[in-house]
DNA sequence: GCTGGGATCGCCT
DNA sequence: GGCGATCCCAGCG
């Protein structure tokens, strides 16, 4: 059988064109419990010399996956209860990254709707915390490969929809940056 | 050592 | 729509 997923040249492409391109793909994690999958539809851009980046000042222990290579995990703890997904990108060292927002569940909606203790398939991943939880992500996959484990990405297989490019959402420093990407219309989004 | 704030969510009004 | 939960860690002393 055919290994679909994507290769790491996918994510060596530069940031901001790869927040687009991640829309429409599908994020796929086989976890002892199933498996699960969701259709990528909202994602925000972290780049460097971008002050909301958690790379902006320097290399810490918390952001040094962010400097690590392209194609790599980094999850981290929010207002002490969530956690955050983003897609590595760019050269080693050089700290950037592609924020996962939201998905459009599509295998494994029983196993999420256990994780998330609700049946609102609507808001199973309709959010950066809600997917990480609904994906059965956790801390401590921070810095695994997405080309070499069970965490990975398939190609988008429709024709690319529209995409609307706005402002991220819950920032304050570079909070006029248009580094937010999602589908049009689509109803699984965290917001408009 | 301390302390303030954060790429959020869900419940309450 | 507003706010409290909750904790890691960066930054400063």
């Amino acid at each position: 059988m055919v290994d679909m997923r994507l290769p790491l040249s996918f994510y060596q492409q530069d940031t901001l064109a790869l927040s687009k391109q991640l829309l429409g793909t599908y994020l796929v994690h086989e976890s002892p419990e199933g498996l699960t999958a969701g259709k990528v539809v909202e994602t925000e851009a972290y780049l460097w010399g971008d002050p909301a980046c958690h790379a902006y000042r320097r290399r810490t222990p918390r952001n040094a996956v962010m400097f690590g290579p392209a194609g790599h995990a980094y999850v981290y703890q929010i207002y002490g209860m969530h956690h955050c997904f983003n897609v590595v990108t760019a050269p080693e060292n050089t700290g950037e990254a592609v924020l996962i927002r939201a998905l459009e569940p599509s295998e494994g909606i029983d196993l999420m709707e256990k994780r998330r203790h609700t049946n609102e398939v609507k808001s199973l991943c309709s959010g950066p915390g809600k997917l990480v939880r609904a994906m059965g992500i956790t801390r401590a996959m921070n810095g695994v490969s997405l080309t070499g484990g069970n965490l990975y990405f398939l190609p988008a297989p429709d024709a690319s929809s529209e995409v609307v490019t706005t402002t991220r959402i819950g920032i304050t420093q570079g909070a006029d940056l248009p580094y937010r990407f999602y589908v049009r219309g689509n109803p699984f989004i965290s917001r408009k």
